[in-house]
DNA sequence: TTGAAATATTCCCGTATAGGAATACAATTA
DNA sequence: TAATTGTATTCCTATACGGGAATATTTCAA
């Protein structure tokens, strides 16, 4: 048996195109419902509705009630631990420096390996 | 029918727990065998070379072939993507003064819900 | 050449998941 | 109250995916 990891996390939230798309809508558009999701993404509202679910889930949006209508929210803080984490890597191509050094070990191992290859054929 | 995206993009590559570890085990510990990651991982050797496909795939890391061992090697640039997007909401948390202004206008919201839903009932 | 080591690949299983259709539910309106 | 609107939930199907077992493949060593 195998079990799968089922981390219902925020990695695993912003994976799916669909729900970057929601919470790129909800960053420049604001609260909105459900309906105008729908007919923006044009995709299916109980598609919909359980992407907001997923994101609701992992509190990465919030919701209110307005009438009949649910208003969904954006709440980007819970984005900062992907933030961070993607963060540790930024200085492999933020600085020229950086980048040139890295070109140059690149090469460096590539002509390595290269002379190893030869040397072991 | 409903076709699944199936996106194997650098987000869903990073969603994996297991694959995240990888990339940290890259990132500190420098280019690495296979047999080395499956030690440190704890986890069946099939199962890393799979992760290591994905990761793969989408260019995260890179390969060479040393003696009968292949040497993994991190290339973090491809999580720039990530990086990006995700720095777009950055603003959320990180200013102080955002998040006051953040605050103030949750809770007047709020309290606009509040008072609305009262005048409703 | 034969055997062992390192890794990838294939097959299998159980579970997760996206999306549609149908339905349930809640709130508004006639 | 009845009909309608907006949304969530349930059921269903096809597919994806993680992981183990077994196997294939490549390379080194004796």
């Amino acid at each position: 048996m195998a079990r799968a990891a089922t981390t219902s996390d925020v990695f695993n939230a912003i994976a799916e195109p669909r729900r970057r798309q929601i919470i790129e809508l909800l960053a420049s558009g604001g609260e909105q419902a459900v309906g105008e999701l729908v007919r923006t993404l044009r995709l299916g509202q109980p598609a919909v509705s359980k992407h907001l679910g997923v994101l609701r889930s992992v509190r990465l949006v919030t919701v209110s009630r307005r009438g009949r209508r649910r208003m969904y929210r954006l709440n980007a803080r819970e984005l900062k631990p992907v933030f961070d984490w993607v963060k540790m890597y930024e200085q492999f191509w933020s600085h020229h420096l950086t980048r040139i050094k890295a070109r140059a070990e690149r090469k460096a191992r590539e002509q390595f390996d290269q002379e190893r290859e030869e040397h072991e054929t």
